[in-house]
RNA sequence: GGAGGGGUACCCAAGCGGCCAAAGGGGCCAGGCUGUAAACCUGGUGGCUUUUGCCUUCGGGGGUUCGAAUCCUCCCCCCUCCA
């Protein structure tokens, strides 16, 4: 890697990036590093609010991983301190704060997850809360004198919230600033994040600045739309597909999004090049399906390898399109007595209610060995083998005789 | 500190004494058509109950009334303008 031209490493820096400046102090920085022998400090800073990574937060960490296998320094900054102040970026609402415990917990198995992408030899971990836990009142009053509320006003997601009346907290004022601090107190040289995070990148440098560092590079990654194919990804959502999730839950997603995403995926989260792409280009138009079936295909292969993406492929084939039952499904033993459809389905956790259970009989989304149910007060009594009930598209019982 | 507007189900939003488990839209779920795509059509969307029905819900507490999301009162919260 060490013998790349500057221009070849900015080309795998710029890769599938949206915002990279400015580019003449990235090749500064560049030049300065090389003949100094010093890699550069590259900041991502993680909000422990939500362990759930997603294929959004890959986008993210592949981008790290680039710069990691170049040689650069990657500082993972875990916001515990920030955490209990909550991100207001892109928000419409105020975050709830969190506890030092759940931050802690959450830490833990963030890093799980960041570890199936980075190497973590490599990668320095540290605490918002060291540096910022030790700021005094005295403090935070100079660091709040760096900027001014119109401008922090000037952001999107103020700017939308101050227009609808939605309230916004002094402190989530502040939080920008926080995080610009992050950047002083580790020396960063580039950040990297979504463009969400443009403006609190951009508020850094003028931190660094004004406590005489040198600035931050920006470099935000594209955000990508979840399954619905219209917000981005986002667990609070629910339209994302996380890094832990089984190969064959990860297949159906992927399954499941709009085509026009298709193409988006195979580069964002594949890393296609645009001559793969051009390839994938034309299958996604001549037959969609296959295209996306090779895409969750890949993509499971990438966090699970191929032995279980084959897998899930073969049980999304044979439980979605053959209509089959899948071979793994939760059993449940019937009471000797026998016991009503509705209340096997809640106890059985198929169904969050017995209500639920009957509008979906009642809509015939229910069926017993293929037959679709009619009868919503069906009392199950003795079996002589068990039987698969099909409960919507994808939720499945087998009850058995005792 | 003063004046005004507002808080309704997952979200937006109507209702302003009984016909309100609460219009409409979005989302979501199910069914149809499909490729677990999109678009479209149909139905559903608090809980319990076989139907009747019962219970809990309209920021919170008290009250008026045969009866309250709707009226009164106190409290909490949000927004706007003025200071």
């Amino acid at each position: 890697m060490k013998n790349l031209s500057i221009e070849e490493e900015i080309k795998i820096i710029q890769k599938n990036t949206v915002d990279l400046l400015p580019m003449e102090e990235l090749v500064a920085k560049l030049k300065r590093s090389r003949e100094k022998g010093i890699p550069l400090r590259i900041k991502y800073g993680a909000d422990p609010s939500r362990p759930d990574l997603h294929l959004g937060h890959y986008v993210c960490l592949k981008k790290l991983k680039d710069l990691q296998d170049l040689g650069h320094q990657i500082v993972f900054i875990v916001g515990d301190f920030t955490a209990m102040i909550g991100d207001p970026s892109g928000k419409s609402k105020t975050r709830p704060r969190l506890s030092e415990e759940e931050v802690k917990e959450h830490a833990r198995t963030y890093f799980e997850q960041v570890y199936m992408v980075l190497d973590p030899e490599k990668t320095e971990v540290t605490y918002n809360s060291k540096w910022l836990g030790a700021l005094t009142s005295k403090d935070v009053i100079e660091l709040a004198a760096t900027y001014t509320v119109a401008r922090m006003l000037e952001r999107d997601d103020f700017k939308m919230r101050f227009e609808k009346e939605i309230p916004i907290f002094i402190h989530e004022l502040l939080y920008p600033l926080f995080q610009g601090y992050d950047s002083y107190a580790i020396s960063s040289d580039i950040e990297v994040g979504g463009t969400d995070q443009k403006f609190n990148f951009v508020i850094a440098r003028d931190i660094q600045k004004y406590y005489g560092q040198e600035p931050q590079v920006i470099l935000t990654v594209p955000l990508i739309e979840g399954t619905d194919g219209k917000l981005k990804m986002s667990k609070s959502y629910d339209n994302y597909i996380a890094l832990k999730d089984s190969p064959e839950d990860m297949y159906g997603k992927v399954m499941s999004i709009p085509d026009d995403l298709i193409l988006k995926y195979f580069k964002l989260v594949l890393y296609y090049d645009d001559d793969e792409l051009k390839k994938v280009e034309k299958l996604v138009k001549e037959n969609p399906r296959d295209a996306k079936a090779r895409l969750a295909f890949e993509i499971v292969q990438l966090f699970h390898g191929y032995e279980k993406a084959k897998r899930a492929e073969e049980h999304f084939n044979r439980v979605f399109r053959q209509k089959e039952i899948p071979d793994n499904i939760p059993v449940y033993k019937l009471d000797s007595e026998g016991e009503l459809l509705i209340d096997i389905l809640y106890k059985a956790g198929v169904v969050p209610s017995k209500s639920e259970a009957r509008r979906l009989i009642r809509q015939g989304g229910v069926k017993i060995n293929s037959e679709p149910v009619t009868n919503e007060t069906l009392e199950i009594k003795k079996l002589s083998e068990p039987i698969v009930v099909k409960v919507g598209k994808r939720r499945f019982l087998k009850i058995t005789p005792e």
